[in-house]
Order: C-alpha cells, then sequence, then structure tokens
DNA sequence: TTAACAAAGATTTTT
DNA sequence: TCTTTGTTAA
C-alpha cells in the first residue's frame, strides 16, 4: 500500500475514517458545517495519491456547477492539475455530456437542443393549442408540474394512465405527455427531466453501453444525497451496481427540493438499498456558535423523520440571536442596514461578511433600494438568470437554428422577432401543415410555396429561410462563432429594432446582448473545440447561483435554497411570517411544513457568529397592505438563544405596536389588545382609516359591496369585494353569466341597477 | 398585421 | 405593483 498522505492529518477522526473507507457504498451522514466538502475532496485527492483510481476514473456529481468548480479547486491544490480531469459536475451537466457521446443510439443527434422550463411550458402550451384544448382552462404550467413528476418518478406516458385514477385532468395529462415527448424528440430537444431520463433508457438498452460507463467510473460520489429524486438514484444505481463504490453525502435534516421531486427516502433508505453499505456521522461542527446551533437543533427537533445524529461544537457560546420586529419591509430594510453598519464600523465586520437570507426572490427589492440609498454594496444572487432574459434567449434561439433546425419551439420563438410581417394566422397556418405532413416547421418553410398562406408572409419567409441558410454556411466555413452572431443581429433586424426603439429598457437589452457576445468569445477562448452547440448545451445548464463571488465585497442577498452549502459571519434571515416563512399555499395545495421548516433550519445553520431574525407586522403583496402574524418557527426555536433588540424575551414584546395602532384603529376610547400572533385587523374589512372613509361614503361613490351592477360586456352582476382607494379602487364583481371579474372601477364602465 | 390599450394574474424554492 | 395576455381599431 502506497504511504498515506500527510493532508489526511487535517481531519479528524470521523472525517479520517471517511476518507479511508474507500471499498464498498458508503453513506456520510454530515451534519451542517461539519467539514462536509473537505472530505469529499481529501477523498477524491486519497483515491488518486493511493493509485486507487486514475482522475477520469472517479465520477463526482454536485447539485450546483459553483460547487463541482470549488471542489475541483481545492483538489488542484491537493494533488496537482491532473485533477482537471476528474469527471465532476452536476447530475445534468455531467449526463449531458455522456448523452452528446450517444445521443444517436436513442434517436438524437449530439445537437440536441436543452429546454428549459419556460421553453416546455411554451411547448405545452403548442401542444394544448394544437389539440383545441384552451391554456386558460388548462394551465401549462400544472400539466408541466404533472408531467416533470412523473418523468422523474419514471413513469412512462404509456403508463401514466394506469397508474392514476381517470380523472379528466389524469386523462389528458397522460395525453399530452405523450405528445410532448414525441414533439421533443421531433424537436431533436431534451428538457431538464430528460437529461437524467435519457440515460437510463439508453442503459436499459443498450447494456454494453451501460457496461463501458460502469467500467470507467471505478469510483462514484454523490453530494447533497438527500436532495436526489428517484431518476438521479436509479441512474447511479444502475452505474454503481457492478463495483458498488458509492460514496453518498449527504444530511437529511437539510432536504429542501421536495418540490423539485427530491425524495428524501433516498438517503434515509441508503442502507437498506445497499446490504454493504457503512454509515459514518459526521458531528463536529466547525462553523457555529453554540447559540446558533442551539437555535437550530430546537427547529429540527420538531421534524418527526430524521437520521440519528448529534452536533455539537468546540466553538463559543457567542452572542444571542436578535430578533428584529419591523412594522413594515421598509422598517426591515433600514433597521437591517443600520445593524450591517454598526457592525461594520464598530466591530470591523466586512460588507462581505454579511448574508441578507429570504424565501422568495422579490422580497429582495425592498433591500436593494434600500442599500442603494444607504451607500451599502451588495451582490443579489439568482433571481431572473441572464440567460432567461427575453433578448439573449431570443437570440440564443436564432443559434440555436443554425445547429438544429428541426427545433420547432426555438423557430417559433423568433419567426416573427422582431416583426417581419408573419403573423399569427399565417403561422397558424404554417404549423397546421407542418403537423399534417409530420414535417418539422423548418421543413414546411423551406417549401413555403406549396404551402398556401397569405403572400406577402410568404415572402417574408423566404426571406427568412435565406438568412439562416446563409449564417449556416458561415457557420459550416468555420467563422467565429462570435461573428456569426454579429452578422446574426445584423441581418436579423434584431439589434435595429433595438436602436430604434431608443428606450432605456432597449439600452439594457442591448447590454446584455453584448454580454452573451463576450460569453461566447470566452468561451471561444477557452475551449480546445469550441462548437456553437456545446457552448448551447454548457449555458443552458448555467444559473446565477453559480455566479456568486465570496471574495467581492459586498453584502449577499439570496434565497435559502440558494444559500445552501454557504456560510457567513452575520447572517439575517428576513420576512420571518406566516404565509411567508413557512408559505403559504397555492390553491389549498398542501404546504409541506417540515420541509419549510428544514429550510428554516439551512438559514440558521448558514451563520458562524451572529444571527438575526426578522419579521414584519405588515407587508405589501401586489400593491395592498397585507397584515402579518409572526412565523410560527419563532415560537418553536429555543427560548434561551433569542432576545428582542431590547433584550426581551420574545414573548414579552407583544405591546411593541399596540399603541401606535390603537390609536388609528379608534375614533372612540376603547382600548384594542392585539393577539399578537394573529395578523392585525384586515385592512379590507373595516373602515378605520380615515383617508378611506371619503371613499367609503355612499352618497359619493355608490359601488359598495352588495351592490347590484351592470357592464356593458359582462351584464348584470353583484359586487362581492372592493380593494384599494381613490383611482387605485378595484372591485371584484360575479357577473351572472360571466364568473368572478376583478375590475379597476376606474376603467370599467360600471353602472349601479336597482 | 400591428400597435395600443384594457384586464387579469402573479410570488415559492431551481437544474 | 408589475408583467403578461387579450381585444380592438387603424
Amino acid at each position: 500500500m502506497t504511504k498515506e498522505p500527510d493532508f489526511i492529518h487535517d481531519l479528524n477522526e470521523q472525517q479520517q475514517r471517511a476518507v479511508r473507507h474507500t471499498e464498498g457504498p458508503l453513506l456520510i451522514v454530515a451534519g451542517a458545517g461539519s467539514g462536509k466538502t473537505r472530505v469529499l475532496t481529501y477523498r477524491i485527492a486519497y483515491l488518486i495519491q493511493q493509485q486507487k483510481a486514475e482522475p477520469n476514473e472517479i465520477l463526482a456529481l454536485t447539485f450546483t456547477n459553483k460547487a463541482a468548480r470549488e471542489m475541483k479547486e481545492r483538489i488542484q491544490q491537493l494533488i496537482g492539475e491532473e485533477a482537471r480531469r476528474l469527471w465532476m459536475g452536476t447530475f445534468h451537466s455531467v449526463f449531458s455530456k455522456i448523452l452528446r457521446y450517444e445521443a444517436e443510439n436513442i434517436g438524437f443527434t449530439s445537437d440536441y437542443s436543452i429546454y428549459d422550463t419556460e421553453d416546455s411550458k411554451n411547448a405545452i402550451k403548442q401542444i394544448l393549442r394544437e389539440n383545441n384544448y384552451d391554456p386558460k382552462e388548462i394551465q401549462p404550467r400544472i400539466l408541466q408540474r404533472r408531467i416533470s413528476d412523473a418523468k422523474n418518478e419514471l413513469i412512462s406516458p404509456d403508463h401514466y394512465n394506469e397508474k392514476f385514477i381517470h380523472s379528466t385532468l389524469d386523462d389528458i395529462t397522460a395525453k399530452i405527455y405523450g405528445i410532448y415527448t414525441e414533439r421533443l424528440k421531433q424537436n431533436n430537444a431534451m428538457d431538464f427531466d430528460d437529461l437524467l431520463i435519457k440515460p437510463i433508457e439508453l442503459f436499459n438498452e443498450y447494456p454494453e453501453i451501460l457496461e463501458k460507463y460502469q467500467d470507467r467510473f471505478k469510483y462514484i460520489l454523490i453530494d447533497e444525497y438527500q436532495d436526489t429524486n428517484h431518476a438521479q438514484y436509479k441512474v447511479t444505481n444502475m452505474l454503481a451496481c457492478k463495483y458498488e463504490n458509492l460514496c453518498v453525502v449527504g444530511d437529511d435534516a437539510q432536504s429542501i427540493y421536495s418540490f423539485r421531486g427530491a425524495d428524501i427516502s433516498n438517503i434515509l433508505d441508503f442502507k437498506s438499498d445497499y446490504e454493504d453499505a457503512v454509515e459514518i456521522p459526521l458531528e463536529q461542527n466547525y462553523r457555529s456558535t453554540k447559540a446558533i446551533l442551539k437555535a437550530a437543533d430546537s427547529i429540527i427537533k420538531n421534524n418527526t423523520r430524521q437520521l440519528e445524529k448529534t452536533l455539537w461544537t468546540n466553538n463559543d457560546t457567542g452572542d444571542t440571536i436578535t430578533v428584529l420586529d419591523n412594522y413594515d419591509e421598509r422598517d426591515e430594510a433600514n433597521r437591517v442596514a443600520n445593524y450591517i453598519n454598526d457592525l461594520r464600523m464598530g466591530q470591523g465586520y466586512d460588507f462581505n461578511d454579511f448574508a441578507i437570507l429570504y424565501r422568495t426572490n422579490y422580497q429582495s427589492r425592498v433591500f436593494e433600494e434600500t442599500f442603494r440609498r444607504k451607500g451599502i454594496t451588495y451582490q443579489l444572487v439568482g433571481g431572473l438568470s441572464f440567460y432567461q432574459r427575453k433578448e439573449v434567449k431570443d437570440v440564443l434561439a436564432y443559434l440555436t437554428l443554425l445547429v438544429n433546425p428541426d427545433d420547432d419551439n426555438n423557430l417559433m420563438r423568433i419567426i416573427n422577432e422582431p416583426s417581419r410581417g408573419i403573423g399569427n394566422k399565417s403561422l397558424h397556418d404554417l404549423t397546421a401543415r407542418a403537423r399534417e405532413t409530420g414535417q418539422s416547421l423548418w421543413e414546411v418553410l423551406k417549401h413555403v410555396e406549396e404551402a398556401d398562406v397569405y403572400k406577402p408572409a410568404e415572402n417574408s419567409v423566404k426571406d427568412f429561410v435565406a438568412m439562416i441558410q446563409e449564417l449556416k454556411q458561415d457557420l459550416a466555413d468555420d467563422k467565429k462563432l462570435v461573428n456569426v452572431t454579429k452578422k446574426l443581429l445584423e441581418r436579423s433586424g434584431y439589434m435595429k429594432a433595438l436602436v430604434e426603439e431608443n428606450s432605456p429598457k432597449a439600452m439594457t437589452r442591448r447590454e446584455n446582448i453584448l454580454e452573451l457576445e463576450n460569453a461566447l468569445s470566452y468561451f471561444e477562448k477557452n475551449n480546445s473545440n469550441p462548437t456553437l452547440s456545446s457552448f448551447l448545451q454548457e449555458i443552458s445548464l448555467i444559473t446565477d447561483t453559480d455566479q456568486y463571488d465570496e471574495e467581492k465585497p459586498a453584502v449577499t442577498m439570496m434565497t435559502v435554497h440558494a444559500a445552501k452549502g454557504l456560510e457567513f459571519p452575520v447572517v439575517f434571515v428576513v420576512g420571518l411570517e406566516e404565509e411567508l416563512f413557512p408559505v403559504g399555499s397555492r390553491n389549498n395545495e398542501e404546504i409541506n411544513i417540515e420541509e419549510e421548516r428544514r429550510l428554516f433550519y439551512v438559514a440558521i445553520t448558514r451563520a458562524q457568529e451572529k444571527l438575526f431574525f426578522s419579521h414584519c407586522r405588515s407587508r405589501y403583496k401586489y400593491g395592498e397592505e397585507q397584515r402579518k402574524a409572526r412565523s410560527r418557527f419563532l415560537e418553536e426555536v429555543s427560548s434561551d438563544v433569542v432576545r428582542t433588540e431590547t433584550g426581551a424575551t420574545i414573548n414579552q414584546n407583544k405591546d411593541r405596536f399596540s399603541d401606535k395602532k390603537s390609536n388609528h384603529t379608534n375614533n372612540g376610547n376603547t382600548h384594542i389588545e392585539y393577539d399578537w400572533k394573529k395578523p392585525l385587523y384586515n385592512k379590507n374589512n373595516r373602515s378605520s382609516n380615515t383617508t378611506k372613509i371619503h371613499y367609503d361614503n355612499p352618497d359619493e361613490d355608490p359601488f359598495q359591496v352588495g351592490a347590484k351592477v351592470e357592464h356593458n360586456i359582462f351584464g348584470p352582476g353583484k359586487i362581492i369585494s372592493r380593494t384599494g382607494q381613490g383611482e387605485k379602487t378595484k372591485v371584484v364583481v360575479y357577473f351572472k353569466n360571466r364568473g368572478r371579474k376583478t375590475l379597476m372601477l376606474r376603467v370599467a364602465k360600471l353602472q349601479v341597477v336597482g
């Protein structure tokens, strides 16, 4: 046996065990902050150093590109350049690469398009239209969700119907699922789920190909195993079952992706799936203070299903956690900003020591405004990704057509963008013909004269086809990708349209397109074989979370989901209100409260030294003020470690806003006691606000709740609720023949009757 | 066919 | 509030 490397002594005993145990299935249950990444990197370095495997015989799967990149860098520091040859990346990126090699075997070409969520939603919408369903009644979003769930469960379209009771929606889903699958194949396209499922199909169909990869990947490691879904479980199981050198790392307490099909039982059942599996817990936390760990522990205790482990730390007790009780979200942002400035001035923290963590992306806005005003630099992670912007997707759609012209979806996206006189009618005729003849839309366009469409549109189509063919030729002539793109922007009139629009928005769009050109030339410079299709595939899998830069001297703002795996000296968990964190249910869907709790646990355990919880009593939603109750999680957290700003326990703090509020609320002298866990009165249900009384006076405004009204299109109806004030007053009317409608009082031509 | 305007709807979380 | 979708007039 080769001598052990010195670096192994950087690790504690449990960690060393995990590194040394190279053969056979291994489950590492790694508590938050227990040095999980470290163990993974050392383990990989150890495998190579001990000559168990060549770097390219090791497959390491992560959840983000960033995690993969970081791990690779750290391994490089341990073993040098060789690390480049590792197979390391996200599930999606690794398998998209394998599919590039093997696509032909399953009826695709290596130039296949990758559809993101928006693309596949569009495809579904189009299919609904073609099959005479009303996308308003049957929401594409819902079908997409169902199809994606089915795919992750490995239920094929044929089996979908057997699996479910035949409700109408089940039948429609089964039908659309089938067409969708076929359509994607015709388009030579795969969605995110396909990147995991198609390899399974491939391996099932061609055992010799499976064996090739089984032999190649002598050792397999999976990070964040608690967030794998069934398809991911299956595909790695297939690869690993020959040698069973499968090492998975995870923490069931941090499973937060069930909405994406993640199945926590993958980690809970690992030991029964692999009989010889060894379990090693990592229980020493190196990240947080005792107070923070106690808070985390007191939260997660409320969940039922968990693996045994006790997290402990040698770190200091640390400060108590501070709860910020705010009036509204502006108040919240201001207060957080003030704390950041104080801690910076008083205790020497830098901007990049802070993180603001929230449940939903839209919460970032108030913080952005406030921080800009107060001169706090920040970096926003997540939200609308660069590659999801309209203009970027448009240009990418053009480029996609050059390598994969049969991709109807991308073709439809840009055929009339900028508008060149190929309107809905013509497009409808053309797609109808494509369906009839079984050709792709592109084939139909090439022979448009046979299609019998509106003459002016026919000419535009001819121009369009000529343009695409010309650009394809350029590409074939090995012209630089950037130059082809530039020509495309000219030739298509896309740039011209933006220049002529001459608005600030169009300006930003032009900048984004320039940015895309930069990305292209960067790619061309840094790849040995920079093909357009590999560029397109690679960037379809990039997310904005990957762009977080810990060196940047700025406060980080991100969702709790995006923060997984990261740590910060000071963390603010904001928006801790019922219906926000935990989220409110939509359409009475059941919310998974245990998962919300794990999410809160993840948020808490990001903090190293100082932790703040913040909530608002009132918050704006859709331009309406909503009263908010404090999150139940604040009741669950151990009261030993949490204090308000004045040093009181949370429950001593009840009355903070009572006086202020009751003055507002009462014209008389009655004192109103608030139950502090409940929201304050809902604004719409009472007439307390002085500014509002005017509009509530029936003499001036006849459109009161209960009034019978007449609309010149919708006919007779009755007002069932009313929100907003003055110009912005909106009413919900139940129309006898048309159902519920929300109308702006200012614009809707309503008349009171009777 | 397009542009302009009015109405409805959206806020989970992400590869 | 802001964005997307649908309707109507030019």
